[in-house]
RNA sequence: CGGGGAGUAGCGCAGCCUGGUAGCGCACCUGGUUUGGGACCAGGGGGUCGAAGGUUCGAAUCCUUUCUCCCCGACCA
């Protein structure tokens, strides 16, 4: 992508709304356009990033076996009275009239739709275990939307859903999904940490939630260290779920399981939860499936969330400065910023050219700074949007044949040979 | 939902107390000079002052109503 023939309104003032650093980032930065409290509009650059985050999360679930479908966001309220929620939900639900008189509502989530799905065409033990999924946009009529996408009404999620035929199966199907969702953070560079948790108004027996750590995160998290360094190569749930994790408030000091010394205190900010609830929707639905012995008997669910748009959020609050956004590779919106210093100057603009060309033969996601601008605001734009690689060519350096390579993460800025600069980038970018 | 704050140009703000028909910085447009950190000079465009009603000769400014947004709290992916 060309900068010149892009969308990216970034700005020097982030507008008096933007509390929180990654929101006030968000927009200054043209990822999102506020439309209404707690909605908003993704421009181009947020899409990429909440494409690229959804692509990392829908291809670990397809390593589990999870399968993909898509549900819609207006639902009818049948299924609801059904479940018994469609008044225990409140005024957090979106309910709407169609022009029949008939009552909808804007989907918060899914237990219902696909339980329905579900009983609808499974009958049989032999059909079990399933886990269905989709990514699909919600609402929640929050009070109190803040916080830009990590606390808004309209949020991206995904949510799956196992059925299992009884408790033991069900639990299996539970921890598969805590592996998936330690290694999905753990891709996009974040360091998780798994906390047992309340069930809430989902109901059920069983619960973790997913916190990652950022200073900024809202909530105090006291944690065996070794959640800290995890091998996604080799994860147990058991294990995993054995170590001690706590908010603030389940905290207790004086009967704290573990020693002082492997104790660790850090903020957190919530992207995930699982729940394995049983038969709670199933026998309200009528999810029923036949067993070996031919008595009709209803399956043992799951559910498993994670907040796609506001892990775009939670990403920035652990990665930025005070310039701007330092995304890890994995979801950045760009792997490598080409900036031409002056696009005027012949040599700059064929040297930059010439990158560009290669890294888009190479399917590398690339952009190439060619504004016609001032130097300070080319590179302050570029350290405000936050790609992992820039490379910079100016008719200073050039002339000496160098070229100075940024690694936005860990601050590092680096002469190089011209001649070099497309193997040290390929090299950094397999790191 | 309780408490607090704010709506004036795309963004950040001043003006309001003490009414006289709107201003600053950034951004934008034109021309020129610049070129390794948001550059400079000159010229220029853009606002029914959130909305409605009222007071007044006259309202961004005073009064009433209303809408929206933000913050703190209780609740959540």
């Amino acid at each position: 992508m060309k900068y010149s023939n892009f969308f990216l309104p970034t700005l020097k003032d982030a507008p008096s709304e933007a509390e929180i650093v990654s929101h006030k980032l968000m927009i200054r930065s043209g990822m999102i356009k506020q439309s209404s409290a707690g909605i908003y509009s993704w421009l181009p650059l947020g899409l990429m990033v909440l494409k690229n985050i959804e692509k990392i999360v829908r291809e670990e679930q397809n390593k589990v076996g999870a399968i993909e479908l898509l549900m819609p966001t207006i639902q009818s309220s049948d299924l609801w009275v059904k479940s018994g929620r469609y008044d225990d939900y409140g005024k957090e639900m979106l309910r709407i009239t169609d022009r029949s008189g008939r009552e909808m509502l804007y989907g918060p989530t899914n237990e219902e739709l696909i339980t329905d799905i579900f009983q609808s065409h499974v009958n049989s033990h032999k059909d079990l275990p399933k886990n269905l999924y989709h990514i699909q946009w919600k609402f929640r009529d929050e009070v109190r939307p803040r916080f830009g996408v990590m606390r808004g009404r309209e949020f991206l999620m995904k949510d799956n859903y196992s059925f299992d035929i009884n408790e033991e199966e069900a639990k299996k199907s539970y921890d598969k999904m805590f592996k998936a969702y330690i290694k999905t953070f753990i891709r996009m560079g974040l360091t998780p940490i798994s906390l047992r948790a309340e069930t809430g108004p989902i109901g059920g027996s069983l619960s973790h939630e997913f916190q990652i750590l950022a200073k900024t995160g809202e909530s105090t998290l006291f944690y065996d260290k070794k959640l800290e360094t995890l091998n996604p190569e080799n994860i147990d749930p058991n294990e995993l779920q054995s170590y001690y994790a706590a908010v603030d408030d389940q905290h207790n000091e004086n009967n704290c399981p573990i020693p002082k010394e492997n104790l660790k205190i850090s903020k957190g900010i919530e992207v995930g939860h699982i729940f394995y609830f049983g038969t709670k929707y199933s026998e309200k639905l009528k999810a029923y499936v036949q067993d070996k012995n031919g008595n009709n008997i209803p399956v043992h669910m799951g559910s498993y969330g994670i907040g796609v748009s506001r892990l775009v959020g939670a990403i920035i609050e652990a990665y930025h400065d005070d310039k701007g956004i330092k995304w890890p590779t994995s979801v950045a919106p760009f792997k490598v910023a080409i900036i031409n210093l002056m696009p005027d100057d012949q040599d700059c603009a064929t040297k930059s050219l010439e990158y560009y060309n290669y890294f888009m033969k190479n399917k590398t996601d690339v952009i190439l700074d060619d504004r016609v601008c001032s130097i300070g605001k080319k590179l302050s734009d570029n350290e405000l949007i936050g790609i992992p690689f820039q490379i910079i060519i100016g008719k200073r350096d050039l002339k000496e044949g160098l070229i100075e390579f940024r690694n936005r993460q860990k601050n590092i800025n680096k002469k190089i040979k011209v001649d070099e600069v497309i193997n040290f980038t390929n090299k950094n970018l397999e790191l």
